[in-house]
DNA sequence: GCAGTTTTGTACTGACTAGTCAAATTGAGA
DNA sequence: TCTCAATTTGACTAGTCAGTACAAAACTGC
């Protein structure tokens, strides 16, 4: 590089003198559309002609933007796991209902969600964790931190319950927010294997119905 | 075809007559190789040339004698089914200490498997259900068909726990074998998202814990 | 109008994929 | 030893994939 590039460069940025053009599409919005499709169809069956006809941009406007497929991909991870530890449905119920109450109610909704013979639909982080076996470091880091941090709110609901003497008191309330949340995730996997919603149901109940704690 | 190739096919057949190059691999060798791969790296992930070098057959002798990769790969799944239900660790088991002491033995077995820091495995039916959404509609069918196989295995087991009165009486094994399985499950896609062994190993303790009746 | 930059659209690259095919090889029966 | 047919072998097909390159159009501030 020359010293007169270089110069030009400190002028420009010193001066601030350029403006083109400005992006059409909305970052945020188009990767909330990313996040959409990944979610359907997981990374391997989403094409990038299926992303950017998602996310309505174009090839060049993507590579510009978000660099690449995975680089995206990561970063609906994050942004999926920023909306369920702020304002998604686990906070919403933990607020309307805490305790065991909460814990059942999302368990229900969960399975009423991923039986959907519509739309069967089920937590992001459970898909992406299922569809890499943790072989890619940056893509487990991702998962990793997205568990944790819906495990913290879990566990919230698990103390209540504690104190409510719905749960046992001497468990620690992370591993037994763990437990639900592998519950959740198990029957998640059983429900795309195939097994009907009502024996899934079924099981989900039998398991509330143990773990709660004898009146 | 000729009244004269008609002849030369009847005589063949009735008489017996060809006999050429004998096939020099063994095909329930190869489809248990095959197998090992699949349970390994997943469908996607397992190209041809993977195959064929795990098989030890050359491309042509492969689709002369398995016809496809997915054909292929619902006879293992098959496989996997038969033999689970007939000798495996399940069944072993379930022989050797049945009742509640089976369940928490291989649920023990399991989570060692699944968070194995040299060669994590885990069951080959997850690892399908995980992989394939229930878009496939043949191997939806084959993955069923496996889990009722050893849904029935397990439903032995918790039938034996509630003889000894350590499950509760009153629900349906079915049920409880199936919530069993989504544990171990649930269990397996959180070892594959990274999480540590401790952790889950005392998630899974809680389980057990919980699920017992008291005496 | 000009300068500068982004968007758009399309064509392309190189790597990889499952599956095909025909010719060479092999071994058992005659 | 010769014949015949199945197996083996490796090159080949046709298609998909993520990512690159680039020209032309579009837009903002001067």
């Amino acid at each position: 590089m020359s010293s007169v590039l270089i110069l030009d460069l400190l002028v420009q940025n010193c001066y601030r003198i350029p403006m083109a053009r400005p992006r059409e599409f909305d970052e945020e919005q188009a990767l909330a559309r990313a996040m959409e499709v990944f979610w359907k169809q997981g990374y391997h069956d989403t094409s990038l002609d299926d992303l950017l006809e998602a996310m309505g941009i174009q090839r060049g406007s993507f590579y510009n933007t978000f660099r690449s497929k995975k680089e995206t991909y990561l970063r609906a991870i994050d942004r999926y796991a920023d909306f369920m530890a702020n304002g998604g449905p686990y906070t919403h119920a933990a607020q309307m209902e805490p305790g065991f109450a909460a814990l059942t109610t999302l368990a229900n909704d969960y399975i009423e969600s991923v039986t959907s013979e519509t739309e069967p639909r089920g937590c992001f982080l459970a898909h992406v964790a299922k569809e890499h076996r943790g072989n890619d470091p940056t893509i487990r880091q991702a998962i990793i931190a997205g568990i944790e941090r819906m495990r913290g709110i879990v566990t919230r609901s698990v103390e209540a319950a504690q104190r409510d003497g719905d749960l046992p008191s001497d468990a620690s309330p992370e591993d037994l927010a763990l437990l639900f949340m592998s519950v959740a995730w198990g029957i998640h996997v059983m429900a795309e294997a195939g097994l009907p919603r009502e024996h899934l149901k079924k099981a989900g109940g039998q398991f509330f119905a143990m773990s709660r704690t004898p009146a």
